[in-house]
DNA sequence: GTTATTTGACCTGG
DNA sequence: CCAGGTCAAATAAC
């Protein structure tokens, strides 16, 4: 009875997938105009499909969509103990509400000090997540916070990061500025539902969800050394390169997901246990919520 | 000696 | 009860 549900649902993700995946591939060849004529579809009319694909299988989940990111969801109507009324302050961590970021980057580094105070290995994730504060915490009462947390990348390491709390202390290094004030960004977001689309007018990325935003970085490996690893690159120049490189990152998600899942084995473990649907469909939704983003990026270009 | 990191325990919210 | 966020003692690095 479960089964069929299941195989159902299989079948419907595994669909959507491959046809976004086709998507890519035609769009990854006429970007990279591997092909003359690319056909009757436009570049975008491949990225529609693909965010489509998207949406379905993110309904097949019944996953509110665009609503994803990360923990910061967790905003929801929270009801807060009384503060002090905790004996010993172990333990006691306020959910990320007010203002929370998140970033997908290539480096952990931003240009601030922080200390480290935790580390902690995360429940299907490969890499443990690393806990931050500011440095200044004890001598300027810096409230930040962060929270690294390695993704599985291939050759070049990625990075979440999850900045919690502007840094009120008044070490900061100008140009490593690496995040914005909600209200100063215009915020760039595909609505996979209705696949509005927004322009930001900034070389970043964007998706937001309430006070959170998601944002991606670029980085040039190449100035890494330098330390000014985030200067800003001129915005027509280096669009061409920058597409091709995240739709070959869409690719290579959807070779991760079909790699992942096993698409032709019995890895059923990820959906058998219905009582278990959260937790075992965690794997797909997360994977699935990277090629939003991947597909987010591509279309800031 | 001071400061930063590691790591297991503790605590909370869901 | 579990997953995740934080604390703080132990340890390492400087």
């Amino acid at each position: 009875m479960e089964g069929n549900s299941t195989t159902n649902m299989r079948k419907t993700l595994i669909g959507e997938l491959i046809r976004g995946r086709d998507c890519t591939e035609k769009l990854q060849n006429q970007l990279l105009r591997r092909v003359v004529d690319g056909g009757p579809e436009s570049p975008e009319d491949l990225v529609m499909k693909i965010a489509a694909s998207f949406s379905e299988c993110l309904s097949t989940f019944s996953y509110p969509v665009s609503t994803y990111v990360g923990s910061a969801c967790l905003d929801k109507t929270k009801k807060k103990p009384e503060p002090g009324a905790v004996k010993d302050r172990r333990g006691c961590y306020k959910r990320k509400t007010e203002d929370s970021r998140v970033e997908i980057t290539d480096t952990y580094e931003d240009g601030y000090a922080w200390r480290k105070y935790g580390q902690k290995e995360i429940l299907h994730a490969k890499f443990p997540r690393c806990y931050y504060r500011c440095t200044h915490k004890d001598d300027q009462g810096c409230k930040a916070l962060r929270q690294v947390q390695q993704l599985e990348e291939y050759g070049s390491a990625k990075y979440r990061i999850t900045y919690i709390g502007s840094h009120t202390c008044q070490n900061m290094n100008e140009n490593t500025q690496t995040f914005l004030a909600p209200e100063d960004h215009s915020f760039s977001l595909i609505n996979f539902k209705d696949s509005g689309i927004k322009h930001s007018p900034s070389s970043l990325s964007t998706i937001t969800n309430g006070d959170t935003i998601v944002s991606f970085k670029q980085h040039d490996d190449s100035n890494a050394q330098g330390g000014n690893y985030l200067a800003p690159s001129s915005q027509g120049t280096s669009s061409n390169y920058g597409c091709e490189d995240m739709i070959t990152n869409l690719d290579l998600s959807y070779t991760d997901i079909f790699k992942d899942d096993d698409l032709n084995g019995e890895r059923d473990n990820y959906h058998a246990s219905s009582s278990q649907a959260t937790s075992s469909n965690y794997v797909w939704e997360d994977m699935i919520t990277d090629l939003e983003r991947s597909c987010d990026d591509i279309f800031q270009i």
